[in-house]
DNA sequence: GGATTATATCTTCATAAACGAATATACGAA
DNA sequence: TTCGTATATTCGTTTATGAAGATATAATCC
């Protein structure tokens, strides 16, 4: 049973829901939730530990970046859960923006890309000089 | 959304858990609950309160007694916790023994039933002295 | 009305959870 | 090896939650 408990009190979070709602989607890596939530990364990271903890999430790595997914039902919370999620998903105002969004960025096509370093912006800021101050925007921005 | 959290909130604590699972068997007045799970009447009540805010109960009153029931599917998160429930009782340990406890209490059938005041009690144990101290017995005992 | 029983609510305290900010780690590129 | 980027973790503080015990309300019986 602790398992479950485990796994309805990952549920009771309202920022925790709206990442859970967003892997329906598809699996995202941790940059592209902060954008959407446009949550700083810490908090974000912290709650997709909490997730995982309870079983709900997978995480994979891929190089610098960690995607996580939904994870298959293993528990019967979990699987109730997911079809809760597959389901109410397109009834929420809030979730259904931050959909939007997140199929936006996918559209921008340009996180989770390496991001050329720094060095490299500004090196590129010289042949163009239009684009100068590019690195003092946010990321989703540039 | 904030009902969806509400119900996974409600859903998050060991005790208020028990307290759905119990109510999968029939609908309860406190004094059983408080019977099978053996918490003080407090506790129950206030987790009580929290269910029902939550819209996963509903409650009548019948004279003395409010009977608590899992109520009929309303929201989408509500119609999964219940389908969760009705799935999962049968697998985990703890909530099988609550289930025998409630099963116990209905087979010797005293819970609920409009009790004899004290006054009553002692006199008819004037009339039956082999009972006299009734009274001092915990109502399971009686 | 007064007493009794069932239930609800309030108060105080302890514990847990969430947050922002800072720091640590892990990986890849140069 | 050093730097930059992505992510995780820690720290100190604030807020939320649960427990126990006391008290309040509501219905019933006398």
């Amino acid at each position: 049973m602790d398992n479950d408990l485990a796994v309805f009190k990952a549920c009771s979070d309202a920022t925790r829901l709206r990442i859970l709602f967003l892997l329906t989607e598809r699996e995202l890596c941790v940059c592209e939730i902060m954008a959407v939530l446009d949550m700083p990364q810490g908090k974000i990271s912290r709650h997709l530990a909490v997730l995982k903890q309870s079983g709900l999430l997978t995480g994979r790595r891929d190089g610098v970046w960690i995607y996580y997914a939904l994870a298959r039902d293993s528990s019967i919370a979990l699987k109730y859960v997911t079809v809760y999620l597959v389901s109410a998903r397109q009834v929420h105002e809030r979730i259904l923006a931050d959909l939007d969004r997140l199929r936006g960025l996918a559209g921008e096509g340009k996180i989770c890309v390496p991001q050329p370093s720094l060095a490299q912006l500004q090196a590129d800021d010289r042949e163009d000089p239009a684009f100068f101050d590019r690195s003092m925007l946010s990321r989703e921005e540039r």
